[in-house]
DNA sequence: CGCCGTGGTGAGAGCGCTCCCGAGCTGATC
DNA sequence: GATCAGCTCGGGAGCGCTCTCACCACGGCG
């Protein structure tokens, strides 16, 4: 049989279709896994395909089916230096490997500016993606307030500000979480437990801090005493540490809402001649593998394991756009606790 | 005037011609800057598309245009891990700004095993994007051999190996960068200067190594001595410092080929009870924000401009795929010196 | 023996866009 | 006043795919 190859490059469905001696409408049932077609056209189409090499026009299809086959992964964070974060390379890549297979493109994008973030509106409103998931953990964005009213599915990674109404979301027991550190930390024998907060505009932070209230059974006064905000960085870890020691000198342990921050803490306690875990125990937050094994000491901490986060994230958002059902609209997982030295 | 909405949903050109009262052919035009319209019509076409709100449809513009208006970012890296580096992230995101305002998508390939490899061929191959960025750094790595063989536009992250022939690419001066750490020792009057160097697979180690080989003026004797490899990582870093220190008892100073690897180095000497700097000097490589500031004591460091770089391959390849000329296939950032306490 | 249902198939329309080509309209030239 | 160059513009084809619809062959039934 002589096949006409494609003028001018690669293989169309046309080609494969004429050689496996089948119309492309046959072809293209046999791409698309339908199962009304015998088995030798199946087979003919499927050895036409290896020996041509032929792959689908993504676009000609996304044409006709309005489906892009592209989901949008945003972070929107008003600083920028946040993206220097190895949690945030760590979400990227499980996000890349949970989509490798399932032949979705992921298609980055980063807000921090307003200008970002209008443009972001743009692309999901302009129908680039089927879908998208999203990472906005700040009180005052404003992304996902517009972002909801779209006609697209999202899943979100971790809750967002507002109301939660209708929103599909997998959350990381922040307040188990801080409840687990608390806890182990009174059941080393600690009385005076302070707690080093992210940043209230953050709800991780704020469920990290409500799992230290009602383990210690904190009330406003209490709270108001015994805890510092950090701003999940290092130096206001640092600084929230040496305010917390010298608000309170007989302390005996801490619960820093992340590792970052217990970095720092660990740097004022040292400066202040504390012995860890002796005098002051420490648990961070994160398990973070650069920096909680790596302190002095190595890091008690809890884990939070957000690649399988991103995992339950991308299958959840794989599940709206094949129209299949979910169980959950939202997902909560659970946290570990990891022992080091510093506690 | 009555202009019919289209019916489901998002307008096409063919609403916004029908506003603005010109034909399909027209509107397209405007939309594509042609210089042969009238300026009524680029009006009337202009306001029609902001009224509707109109975007234009990616998939039916790349079926006619044979363009996807999407390029690829690889990293092809064998070890997993590597990923959480936040040197990565920094690309990544280096990457997305630099192509937030050209409405070129980017697609994320990551590349470890020998199974992402053949994916990322087929879809390199397959006319998903027009265009990528490659990282590969690896001396292993088969990806660079297949993808050169494609009629794609690639613009290389740093040299990978194999004939550089016809190949585009932004590379960090790593050699002049060894030179600059190596030259501040000597000018700090150390004699013995050794070298921590990263793993040999890596070009990058190769050429710092090289920088530092002319600075000292190095034979394969006095290199064989004086140098240890530490892979690039904490604990080979430490590692490799010790090994020097046991077999150079009166060294003065240490050129080591990267940030996290000095952090182990500074370990090594503490623990050898070396002060540093005064017993022995130290520089960095990479200038990392979260290693370079944070070490005890902080570490002077040769930087190189990420940012730059990857702003350097996407407007290099972004002229490649406007068949634009370009200056030169290959360029070479300067590397400089931040000068912190360890030397 | 005629009828209908059923499974496999192909023809053809059409997704929204770009671009070629030729129509029409101006103003300058002989 | 006829001709032509120079512009702007619209008609229409066609990119590669999916999907509807009609068709055919076949077997089982009344």
């Amino acid at each position: 049989m002589i096949v006409q190859p494609h003028p001018g490059g690669r293989p169309t469905l046309e080609d494969v279709a004429a050689r496996a001696g089948v119309s492309r409408a046959t072809a293209s049932r046999v791409l698309n896994a339908s199962p009304r077609v015998s088995s030798e056209a199946l087979e003919a189409v499927t050895a036409a395909v290896s020996e041509l090499g032929y792959q689908p026009n993504r676009a000609a299809r996304a044409l006709v089916t309005r489906r892009t086959g592209a989901i949008a992964v945003v972070f929107s964070e008003p600083e920028p230096k946040i993206f220097d974060d190895p949690h945030f390379a760590r979400l990227i890549r499980a996000a890349a490997r949970a989509l490798a297979e399932s032949d979705v493109q992921m298609v980055l994008v980063l807000v921090h500016s307003a200008e970002d973030q209008a443009r972001a509106h743009r692309f999901l409103a302009g129908g680039h993606v089927d879908g998208a998931l999203m990472f906005a953990p700040h009180q005052s964005d404003q992304l996902t307030a517009v972002v909801r009213k779209l006609p697209l599915p999202v899943v979100y990674g971790g809750r967002p500000w507002g109301p939660l109404r209708g929103l599909h979301l997998v959350d990381n027991d922040n307040e188990g979480g801080g409840l687990l550190a608390t806890n182990h930390l009174l059941s080393l024998g600690r009385k005076r437990i302070v707690h080093v907060t992210g940043p209230h505009d953050e709800l991780s932070a704020v469920d990290r801090l409500a799992g230290w209230r009602s383990a210690v059974g904190a009330d406003d006064a209490m709270t108001e005493l015994m805890t510092e905000n950090g701003g999940y960085t290092r130096e206001g870890g640092k600084r929230a540490m040496a305010r917390l020691l010298a608000r309170i000198p007989d302390l005996d342990a801490a619960f820093v809402a992340s590792d970052l921050m217990a970095a720092g803490a660990l740097e004022a306690l040292r400066e202040a001649g504390k012995r860890v875990p002796d005098d002051i125990a420490v648990v961070g937050f994160d398990d973070h593998a650069a920096i909680a094994a790596h302190t002095e000491p190595p890091l008690t901490s809890i884990r939070q394991d957000s690649d399988n986060q991103v995992k339950h994230m991308v299958s959840h958002l794989l599940s709206l756009l094949r129209d299949e059902p979910v169980k959950a609209k939202r997902q909560v997982l659970p946290t570990e606790l990891v022992l080091r030295r510093s506690a």
